[in-house]
Order: C-alpha cells, then structure tokens, then sequence
DNA sequence: TTGTACGCGTTATCAG
DNA sequence: CTGATAACGCGTACAA
C-alpha cells in the first residue's frame, strides 16, 4: 500500500529552519548544537513524526544494529528458550535480531549465510550444523563477527564460542547411573559429528571406563536430529540378549519421541529403566515418574553469546579467540533407580 | 573488525569491463543485456565474490524484504512452533525475519514496534497485546502492511487477522465435558481483555447456557500470561464449598503450570478433576493421563500469515480488510473421564 | 555554532 | 543492447 513518503532530515531541517546537519547533529548527540535549536529540532521531529531511515543510515555509517540468530529448529524447547534469551538481551543492547531456521539441513543453511550476508548483519549468533565450515569462514573473513552456540566447529579458528560443558554433563549423568549399581547402560546421543554429540559419548565413555566397563557399541545409537529413527534405535536396544538398565537421552531434538516410545512399548520407568535426559524441558517434571535431567544455564548461554558478539563487534581489535563453557546441572527425579530383576524390556 | 570494504558493482562493472547499469540489470534480470556480457558479468561477480549491499537497494527501490515478527514470548511452545513455521514460509517467499518479543509488556512491545518502524520492515506479523492499539493503527498508516495472529485487536479496521475459532474451541471442550455429566467445569483462561481470552469465555458461556447451567464466577480465572497468581486461581477455585469436577486451561502461558500445581497438590486426573487444554504442547501426550487438548492449526496459521501478508505488500490495491479464521480439534484423551463421587478436591 | 557538499551502493531513466 | 547520470536518506568533514 502506498503511501506519502516518510519525512527525512530535510524536512525537519526546514520545518526547523536549519540545515540538515543540525538535525543530525541532534539525532546523533553528536557534533554540539545550542540548546535553543536543539528544542526547536526535536519539536519539529515529534511534528512531523520523523524517524531516521534505518537503510539510510547504514549505507552511510557502513554498520548496523542488526545481528543474525542462526538455529536448527524453533520449536525445539531447547532452541526456543536460547531464542527467547538471545532476543531479550539483544534488545537491552539496542540490537535486533534476524532469526532464520535450518532444519538441520545444510542447505538451508547456507542460504540463511547467505542471507544475513546480503544484510550485511554485524554479527552473527548460530549453532552450526555441519557441512558448511567454509562458508562460516568465510563471513568471518568477510568482518562479520560470528559467536558459535550450544555447538562449535572446531575446524574454525577465530571464532568465539559459548557452550555447555558437555563432556562434563554427561559424565556426570552416567555416573549417577553407575554408582546406582547400573552396568549396562545406552546412550542416545546427537551424530557425532557435531560437537554435542561427540562431547557427549566422550563424558559417558570416560565414565564407564572410571568403573572398569567395556563398552557395548550396541547400546550407544547416534540419532540424527530428527524423529525418524528413534523406534528403530530403541528397539534394537531393548531386543538386546542383555538390554539396557538404564539409558542416558543426549538429543534434545528427540528425546520427548524417545520417552515417548518407551511409554508406547509399556516400559515401566524406573523399574524397567532408569531414564536421564538432556534439557529440562517442561514435560520432565509433568510426567511420571519425573524425569531426571541435565539442566543447562541457557540464559547465561544467551547472556555470553550477545555480550561477546557485542564486545567483539565494538572492538577494533581482533581479540583472541575466547570459549566459555558453562557447568550444567544434574537434576536428578525419580526417573532414576537402582536396576531390578533382569528380564525382558519389551514382549516381543 | 575492519576488514577490506566488499566489492560494489562498480568493481564488478570495471572487472567485467562494462558499466554499474548492466551488472544491475543481470544481477536483477531486469532489463535486456546480451548473453555475451551477461556470462562476462556473471563470471566476475563470482570472482570477485560479489553481493549486493541491502541497505543499498532499499534505499533505492523504498523496499525491503524483511518483516517483523512480534511475538509475546518464544518460550512459551505455542509461540515458538508458530514462529517456526512463520520463519520457514517466509523464508520460501524470500523473506527475512526480524524477531521480537514482548513479554506482555506494553512497554517492550511499543519498543518493537518502534525498531520495526525504523527499519522500515516491509510488513509485521504480530500476536499484539494490549494497549498499543493506537502505535500498530500508525503503523498500519505509515504503510506498514500488518497481519495480526492469533489474537485481534478489534479496535483496529484495515488490519488482516488469522486466528482460530476459539469460541467454538471453548465451546467443544465445555460441552465434551457437559456431555460426560459435569455440572461443575472451572475455566482458566487468559485475560478477558484479549481477544483470545474473551472468545474463550464466551464459547465456555455458550455451552453452558445450552446444558441450562448458570455460570458461576467463582469457577471463572482470568490469568494473565505469567506464572504468578496460578497457584492461588487453582486453590481458591479447589476450597470451594463446591469445587469443579472439570478444568478448562485457555491459556497456553500457564497451562503447564496450572497442571503442575495440580499434580503437586495430589489432584488425580481424570478421578478427582477431567482436563482439557489448549494447544497441543509436547508435554500433553507424555503425561499419566495423556491430557485431552484443543490441537491448533499452527502451521496453517502460519501459513496464512505470511500468504496474506505477502499478498498484501504486493498489491497497491488496499483490499478489503480479510479474516481468516482456523477450525481446531479436540483431541480426546484419558484426562477426560465421568465425574466420580463428590469430595473434596484438596485435603487443606 | 551552523551550513554546505559530497559519498555510501544501488537502481531507474534516458540517450545513444 | 549499453552507458551516463541522478537520486534514494543520511552523516561528516570542512568552510563559514
């Protein structure tokens, strides 16, 4: 819909009865101006309702108040609270944000790259997939300051970096299972060849070795970050001649699907399996038994990302690379248990 | 950081030899220009890695194509399956998202309102809140294309609305429960100062009012969209001399804390209290009992959204102002049962 | 303290 | 089919 053309500098200026220079000067805080026309510009600004030209304004200052949120999936609880905080904090920067989605798919990937490029976003927040560490580079050496979340590429230098301490966490769940007496216990975790999921397998294979156990490759699935393939994986688990005790779910991305299934198949948690989750997303502490869950700090998560991407963007200097990892918290409910009898998981 | 500034098309225009004008017209396959130069174009824009700067064209062409989302909050899991669905068509039209979240905040939502407005944003898709009724009319006379979700602000003409149909939503729910005997159905909705909220209501009434029941206000929450006053709502309404045998949730910011409260309070589902709530949430298929829910059409919500939307900003013709209203289903689970034997909903 | 003039990168127009 | 030129709205040196 058309409609008049919004007023600029000009118009104030004459409405003012000064030069465009003022008006800018008075926007900006810049330059100094008397106070007498500061007034008479601002009054002309409200008359006229006048607002700076945000496209305007970046071609000319050749920077922009606007950063990019890369992330897989929205309406994964556990994307949806980073976003939440990652927007909040922006804002109290005087920043938006760009959000776009990748579903996981590399494609759609590059063309959110490929988008906040264009933009020319002043930085950018994203928790990489995998598949396109060169483009990521790229925008880094392109001057886009670029923050990894939740996920790093380690392929790429010079690229700051907030994440869980993942190894840690899931160390820390295993062990809680083994020192409650469980010797066999799987691990659904994300593929690993994203960082997460490497991290992750790592934690709980350190765990298992601390208390002299082999590992069973058949009890750990990767799953890639979709709803497919979780029966399969839980089947083939439980068909075991010797099935899980318990099972640490490392895949934020499908692990209501995995509670899930194990509801379907009549699983009794803890009696059949003692149950450990990453995130704790709402349902955890709704369902029964209560879900037992690795909690992570995602607002502190958020509050790193956009405090160093700002920092970043406002220095000149390239500073070193920084990470930082936050602890995450083991939250244990009663979805946790000592193992039973041994017998069957599933009437097959 | 600084970096070497990206090329413009002059530079491609130098490095393909011919002038600005022609690398425009390739890049925008507008004009006519001869394959020869085209392919001799098209090769330095690769080689020299050309992109065109935004700012630049919108600056030119009075366009952009960015809109604004403006959500209450994306963590709450109604609001964050639509801001997926919202961020994925938008991106099919080419569409890049500027999100925002209010909080329910009047305050926060006018500063979104405002930064959107700065940016110049081709259109917004907003849930709007209270009290800014008079920022999103000026917007929509700036010439800001504006479709509103979900909620309605009535006070505003001119403005697309896709929403659901949530008097009949509330009706369906009230009179399911009607028809398996209750007498005594409590609702929990949002504040009847949204539309969502009165709609609700309203089709509770109806149903009522169709099974010869007088509304008791005593069984009527007005909440608003935060977890505070929950605990209190379900109390008070469970000490009653008369409590409900039946619970309607109508709104989605609080509804897992109202059945969390209630679970802490050793409430059963369905004995002592039938449940429905609104949108289909993870949680609601995961807990014992699976709770019964009014399941929304979240991505043809969306869908619609960004479809007129898009239609609109690219039609000079003001159409006529359009409403489009989605069907939901309720989804019948085993929090719904006959009321039992009357007692007390609380042991106080 | 204020005004002027130029350039940011792009596209539309108009001659050639 | 191509090239030159102006203008989009703003910030900023520099001159007044």
């Amino acid at each position: 819909m058309a409609r008049g053309r919004a007023p600029t500098v000009k118009d104030v200026a004459e409405h003012a009865g000064v030069s465009p220079g003022v008006v800018s000067r008075v926007v900006n805080a810049n330059g100094s101006v008397s106070e007498r026309t500061r007034k008479r510009v601002l009054a002309s600004i409200k008359a006229l309702d006048y607002r700076p030209h945000s496209a305007a304004r970046e071609l000319r200052t050749r920077t922009t108040n606007t950063i990019g949120l890369v992330l897989a999936d929205v309406a994964n609880p556990f994307f949806a609270h980073l976003a939440e905080h990652v927007v909040r904090h922006s804002a109290e920067f005087g920043l938006g944000v760009l959000l776009t989605t990748t579903q996981e798919d590399p494609a759609m990937e590059l063309r959110s790259i490929e988008l906040l490029m264009q933009k020319r976003v002043r930085g950018v927040i994203a928790a990489p997939g995998t598949g396109n560490a060169a483009a990521w580079r790229h925008m880094r050496d392109l001057g886009i300051d670029l923050t990894f979340v939740d996920r790093v590429i380690d392929r790429i230098p010079g690229i700051d970096v907030v994440g869980m301490d993942n190894e840690s966490a899931a160390h820390a769940a295993t062990t809680a299972l083994l020192e409650r007496g469980h010797r066999r216990i799987a691990l659904v975790s994300g593929p690993s060849t994203t960082s997460t999921g490497r991290e992750r397998i790592d934690g709980y294979r350190r765990a298992l070795g601390e208390h002299d156990i082999a590992e069973n490759p058949a009890l750990v699935a990767e799953l890639a970050f979709q709803r497919s393939g979780v029966e399969n994986a839980v089947r083939a688990m439980a068909g075991l001649d010797e099935p899980p005790t318990a099972l640490v779910v490392g895949n934020t991305a499908v692990s209501a699907h995995v509670v899930r299934y194990l509801q379907e198949c009549g699983v009794r948690l803890p009696e059949d399996l003692s149950v450990v989750v990453f995130h704790d997303a709402e349902w955890a502490k709704l369902m029964t038994p209560q879900i037992t869950v690795v909690r992570h700090q995602l607002d502190a998560l958020a509050r790193n990302a956009v405090e160093m991407l700002h920092s970043r963007m406002n220095s000149d200097e390239p500073l070193r690379r920084r990470e930082i990892r936050l602890d995450s918290e083991l939250v244990i409910r009663s979805s946790v248990a000592a193992p039973r009898k041994r017998r069957a998981l599933l009437e097959t």
